[in-house]
DNA sequence: TCAATTTTGTGACTCCTTTCACAAAATATG
DNA sequence: CATATTTTGTGAAAGGAGTCACAAAATTGA
């Protein structure tokens, strides 16, 4: 896996081959083409193979791709073959929508800490539901626990205001992975990735495509 | 605002704008240049102008771009200075979430209806919290409600397996603009939108750039 | 064994996006 | 009023990403 810039609309691309195999080999599918699997993801032939080329050979002329194999080899590209460890900050609804989110506990992503400040009634709830449950904690004990459970994702659903102080918080416990939904832009030192989920800028899109269709 | 074709980062890059823009009339200033707008946005200054371009000329050389003008202008541009109206489908942890997201009251994203199927303890529940409350209503009075209410955009948060047809009752009710957060693909016919948000593909992106750098 | 068929991997091409660099326009200064 | 300064708007260059088209490799069938 020799180094070489790679596009990021690879890298999404490449999530979206993950999930289609997934269905296929639920479905029982055992081996695909290019074109099949272009097909369903709905991009082009050549871009499947061309994402694929970034890494290495993984099909057979003549033949196509082995599902399981692809599938496993896509996800030990993108890391997604290994359990990630996060942590929630700021459990109001979208934190405990998180918290209680179905996909992830099927995914490799697990939610292993939830914490908060002052609202006594939210410090340790539970949340239930599903999994094993996670105690709320005081937003104080963070680095403390970070370290011990050894969490490498954290989530930011607080106010926008407090986002960048959790973010801070975050790097000082060394979590490298931080995807923020509060509506404001966080900044991180090099070292670190932080990606910002903007509900209003997705619905911006939209709404743009919607007045000019 | 002569034809071309816009590229989707133009507009994703606007919304960003947009959002910066805000924060600097809060802040009272009144004058920015493109290289302030830029720096503040993480993108080139000549970028920002040319984002700017495509749609007319907004700025007095030596001097700037007045921010309230600026502003205005692209949320015209956008199509977010009007009031867009919404539905949310599938009121369990994350619909429940958006019932109550804060953000859209701050902005121009109202939800205005919302619909479940079953759980006879969702049904006529009322969200309270924010804004109007919404009260809980059986999807089977979709169609009719939606165009009583003049919805034009509806958000999918039902499992994955009923996500398509959401969608298809959707399209029905003339709704053209989806948001769907199901993690499977939805489909929709020429003349409506979908975007999806899968929080997954988010996260893989974010492992990714951890286990590669 | 050899030709026909299938499908990958990839160089070349095209198209799109970003950045650079500078003329044009506005303002400020003496 | 002329000159210096600032900052836009944009043509041209550079840089990336996506598509095409075909040789190379594998398989099938006679």
């Amino acid at each position: 896996m020799k180094y070489q810039k790679i596009p990021e609309a690879t890298i999404r691309r490449l999530s979206r081959y993950s999930r289609c195999l997934e269905e296929m080999e639920k479905g029982g599918e055992e081996v695909i083409s290019s074109a099949q699997l272009a097909n369903r993801c709905m991009v082009n032939a050549a871009q499947v193979r061309k994402d694929l080329a970034y890494f290495g050979e993984f099909g057979i002329r003549g033949v196509g791709y082995y599902v399981k194999d692809l599938l496993n080899d896509i996800k030990k590209i993108l890391g997604s073959n290994k359990e990630w460890r996060m942590v929630v900050i700021g459990i109001g609804n979208l934190g405990s929508a998180l918290l209680s989110y179905k996909d992830f506990l099927k995914q490799n992503y697990k939610i292993v800490a939830a914490f908060d400040i002052d609202p006594p009634q939210v410090i340790g709830r539970v949340s239930e539901k599903l999994g094993k449950p996670v105690e709320v904690l005081h937003i104080n004990r963070l680095k403390e626990v970070a370290k011990e459970r050894r969490i490498e994702i954290g989530l930011i659903t607080t106010p926008p205001s407090e986002a960048q102080a959790v973010a801070d918080l975050l790097v000082e416990a060394e979590v490298r992975g931080i995807l923020n939904f509060a509506p404001t832009q966080i900044v991180v030192p090099e070292g670190f990735v932080a990606k910002d989920v903007f509900f209003t800028t997705i619905l911006d899109n939209l709404a743009y495509l919607l007045s000019n269709n």
